[in-house]
DNA sequence: CAGCATCCACGGAGATACTG
DNA sequence: CAGTATCTCCGTGGATGCTG
């Protein structure tokens, strides 16, 4: 999205970011299980299929929300997922708006 | 989006308030132009159609991030665009959430 | 001027089946 | 176990034309 404003970028790069379905509730559960697997994930979020959860990963880790590390040379593979430094500054405005959102939006 | 934890229910709602392609930045020029009308809004918004103008309004309208004055009892009609007190409190979230974007997101 | 009903196109979510 | 390649489907954005 353009803007003529001097903030619009900003913040609509942070909400394309956390846009897709998956991904806000992936970046908490990483943040509360920092190493976190692929399949401790997976069970964390229900319903989300193999495919979509790489694919919020991979999106993720574009932005340089989260950070890959693999464990295990050979099959099976293994692999864990943390915050960045970055997106660890994050939290705190997160919760934030967490709360304003629980507080104006939820009971209107 | 389900979640099961106690902070994404509020996060996930904010993020899908500003969902829209342009939510967000209509939501940005009535914060700077209090009282601003239809027209003029639209002017502001640059590319942006009547139908998506009035979509975005009465998504923002259903959640009460803002408010609506209407002016003039005949045609042309008039009406005038407000924030509302329980948005304005969002402003300086936003405006954090901006900083960081700007520093975090832009620049990798 | 402000707002709405309708139809269409496109992109992302999702299912399925497959690999190193 | 972790990750990928297609294909389908549906929701949302968008164009057009109409109304009080």
């Amino acid at each position: 999205m353009q803007s003529t404003d001097k903030w619009s970028c900003g913040i609509t790069k942070v909400l394309d970011t956390f846009s897709g379905k998956w991904r806000l509730n992936i970046f908490w559960i990483i943040s509360q299980n920092d190493g976190i697997g692929f399949n401790k994930l997976r069970n964390q979020v229900p319903e989300i299929t193999n495919m979509m959860l790489i694919r919020s990963l991979n999106a993720l880790l574009l932005e340089n929300l989260i950070s890959k590390k693999l464990t295990g040379s050979k099959a099976p593979f293994h692999s864990e997922y943390h915050l960045t430094d970055k997106s660890r500054e994050l939290l705190p405005l997160l919760l934030e708006l967490n709360d304003w959102g629980n507080h104006s939006l939820l009971k209107p």
